[in-house]
DNA sequence: GGCTATTCTCAGCAAATCCCCAGCCTGGTA
DNA sequence: TACCAGGCTGGGGATTTGCTGAGAATAGCC
């Protein structure tokens, strides 16, 4: 019941479904990565694959928000965002930087509401951290949008990084934190440890699954320690966020 | 609850939605990079590259101060100030000028309230020193505007540059100050050490995400030397002002 | 020109986190 | 009931992250 609304993250979403995404990056199975996820969740997407492409889009496409890799074939993604921004278009920027260039000196990624993630990023991060820039800039329709996910005694919140259950502080290390709200936004429905591993993990991670059953055991000690249990296991399947009593 | 409306600096504020800003700086990173941050924090702004083209826009735009750099292409700062002045507009102005030209301040900064920041200067610094000017010149609808920011038991007072706790002056150096602000106006809520670093840092600083380490260390151990601490640490994600027992 | 405060780098330490694994448990089924 | 595949969990090692002290470099001040 709590988190009807809020289930929003992984359905066709109202609230989203207008927001237009421009996703730039060089590497195609990156940009379709992300394309497909972004798609999925309900956004409106395109995508480019050079820093020309990417103002040529945006102009006609005047797109909420931007992905953009910092590193582009032709230019680098801090002209292709200061070129949008002198031209008028006030949208907020999401970088995407290798790990090692943080180095670099990566300066002036976080101006404007802007925000970066690293490569390789976990779906699950890149679309939290997504969906806090648009609320930021204000690219939003709708109100506020408290940064809150709830269900049943559960609850996450965004900006604060807290989690309670009962009211009670709950502490997660960060890997616990995005399984949890992976877990929650598709609260009611099973989701396989298949899904888990794609969403909540690096793409780039190489080992099976048996990590999902390590972090699904962390995560029950921390928030099943009460009751009612919410973590429940489908067999063959894999787990679903629920209330007993619901069916 | 008592830093709530104090965190226009990261926010639309309705208080600054109004004023116009215009911005005169020959390097298009820079008046970019100053235009997207004062627009993110809720103001109206407008870019020149010239004092010609300042003139020309200041003229329809009417702005409520500038942020001039004193070094242009056809004529100095200074002088397109007094032209400003000769016209009617009574704007208050924020010079940019290079460290080393610190002979050129002297001539009639003192004027109408005017300041000036050195280049290279940080965001977090920028948007204090024109808050501060526009306070000053009376360009604020919104009553004076009580220059304290509170939080807990903390507080930090920009005209004075007095920080207490507890009622308790505490001496910080000028980045500690700066550090301590910027982790004010975003009580509770999660920054992290990139955020910090684009904000508190100069634009030019070259290194890496230690020194917000350290200096967060310092701060630990002037502010939080009393209880509760204050300055928590989010583990894989940033730092965050709170009280402990917060709900 | 000294002297001090400040800034910044660096490296060692401590703790948290991540990940794998192996043995145990459990539900379903023959 | 016995068996088995799937699932759970404690142990533990490798890695990452954050904290802090020491000291070099720099800036500001008398």
């Amino acid at each position: 019941m709590t988190a009807v609304k809020d289930r929003v993250s992984n359905a066709q979403d109202t609230t989203a479904s207008t927001q237009r995404i421009l996703v730039v990056d060089d590497e195609n199975s990156i940009s379709e990565l992300i394309a497909t996820s972004l798609k999925f969740v309900g956004f409106d997407v395109r995508t480019a694959a050079t820093g020309a492409q990417a103002l040529q889009i945006a102009e006609e496409f005047k797109p909420h928000a931007l992905i953009l890799d910092v590193m582009l074939p032709d230019q680098n993604g801090f002209e292709v965002c200061r070129q949008l921004r002198s031209e008028g278009h006030n949208v907020g920027v999401l970088f995407l930087t290798a790990k090692d260039s943080v180095e670099d000196k990566i300066a002036g990624l976080t101006i404007g509401g802007d925000d970066y993630v690293t490569k390789p990023f976990s779906l699950e991060e890149l679309v939290a951290r997504l969906r806090a820039l648009l609320r930021r800039t204000g690219a939003t329709e709708v109100l506020p949008d408290e940064e809150k996910i709830r269900f049943a005694d559960l609850e996450l919140d965004e900006a604060t990084h807290e989690v309670r259950r009962a009211g009670n502080l709950i502490d997660l290390s960060p890997t616990e934190f995005l399984l949890l709200r992976y877990l929650m936004i598709n609260a009611d429905r099973v989701v396989s440890k298949a899904q888990i591993l794609d969403h909540v993990w690096q793409y780039d991670f190489r080992g099976d699954m048996g990590i999902v059953e390590t972090y699904v055991s962390y995560l029950r000690k921390k928030i099943d320690v009460y009751e009612p249990a919410l973590i429940h296991t489908v067999r063959g399947v894999g787990y679903r966020l629920r209330l007993p009593a619901a069916n």
